[in-house]
DNA sequence: GGGAAGGACCGTCAGTTCCC
DNA sequence: GGGAACTGACGGTCCTTCCC
């Protein structure tokens, strides 16, 4: 006398990459006297993958119960299991999205200042700027952290950001909030002035009164700093107040810099404008781009997580699926051990 | 310790897409 | 049609790890 239990399956246990849409399993048990005693049948539907994304496999066993199955083996990709290096990623990536927490954000646009004003690109503008204004100080190279630590009690502080007006002059933030403003002369860059906030320490929403000591004959003004937006304008008088503040709906972003065509005159100032115009575009794709990378970085994890997710469903389908094979076959050989009288080990 | 290798990040350019 | 935004590609820099 023979039992034998076919069970037409993938041999890795997945079923939805072994049959096809309406195919069926057959768990089927022959003995002598009941050629199929028993016979299994489920049926096989599928969700279909798009995208490449591993299909589910809806299996009905009898019952009416439904287990959802997900083959293992999936579709060329990179693997599930991740080296510890892009976990790390992930899960910073999944504090930011899922807390929805904005406090990274908000010390990121400092950072990345912070960073900038080490970058050699900008390193060359405040040291271009400090040749001939021994009140601003150069970038110093890298320093290790101690000696940053044993030196952070400066005089001046140091710049965080540079910025070019639409006159051409250039203004350097300092890191304690400071404002100094370098008018680029035929040899270098002349007459620094610094300007002090008048409301410093005490950020009120809305504007920031700033005045500088130096005389000034230039007329209003205007720059632009990237990421806060911050507009700055010069009053008219012995004493002028510049403001920063908010862009405003009658100052897009993009056109605060810009300088009316009448006032280029010389050829010269139309190079200047044009290279104006090109830092600015070559700011704005920089964000643009540092943008992009974030949203890609984003999508990145976010897949990576879905793919662990699904992983994770599959192998529960399956040991839902075997623990109910596993349970049919020990009734199965309990039933045949009372019908024969076997003894049980 | 120091050089090589590899990865992460960035800025820039150029091409494409989107929108007015 | 033209400007703005987006994105892939490329090269450079910095950092870490590994090997000698």
């Amino acid at each position: 006398m023979t039992m034998e239990t076919v069970v037409t399956s993938q041999q890795d246990g997945s079923v939805n990459d072994s049959l096809s849409d309406g195919e069926a399993i057959q768990i089927q048990n022959e003995s002598a006297n009941s050629p199929i005693s028993s016979l299994t049948q489920v049926s096989v539907g599928s969700s279909g993958g798009v995208g490449g994304s591993p299909a589910v496999t809806v299996v009905q066993l009898p019952g009416g119960q439904t287990v959802q199955v997900q083959g293992v083996i999936q579709a060329p990709q990179p693997s599930v299991i991740q080296s510890p290096q892009i976990q790390t990623v992930q899960v910073a990536a999944v504090a930011e999205s899922e807390d929805g927490e904005t406090t990274e954000a908000v010390s990121d646009s400092q950072k990345r200042r912070e960073i900038l004003s080490r970058r050699p690109s900008y390193r060359k503008i405040l040291n271009e700027l400090s040749s001939d204004t021994p009140a601003v100080p150069k970038i110093e190279e890298e320093k290790s952290e101690e000696e940053v630590t044993a030196a952070s009690v400066p005089t001046v502080p140091a710049p965080a950001s540079i910025y070019q007006t639409s006159t051409g002059q250039y203004i350097a933030i300092t890191q304690g909030g400071a404002i100094q403003i370098a008018s680029p002369g035929g040899d270098g860059l002349q007459g620094l002035q610094t300007l002090t906030m008048s409301n410093s320490g005490t950020p009120q929403p809305g504007a920031t009164i700033v005045q500088y000591a130096a005389q000034s004959g230039d007329g209003p003004q205007q720059f632009f700093v990237p990421g806060s937006q911050v507009v700055v304008q010069a009053a008219t008088g012995d004493m002028p107040a510049y403001q920063i503040r908010a862009p405003t709906s009658s100052l897009p972003q993009g056109v605060v810099m810009a300088a009316s065509p009448g006032s280029l005159h010389s050829p010269q100032q139309h190079a200047e404008e044009a290279t104006r115009k090109r830092e600015v575009r070559l700011m704005k794709n920089r964000e643009a781009a540092r943008e992009c990378r974030r949203k890609k970085k984003e999508e990145a994890a976010r897949e990576c997580r879905r793919r662990r997710r699904d992983y994770v469903q599959c192998l529960e389908n399956r040991l839902t699926l075997l623990e109910l094979q596993r349970k049919k076959l020990t009734d199965e050989l309990q039933h045949l051990r009372g019908v024969h009288g076997w003894a049980s080990d």
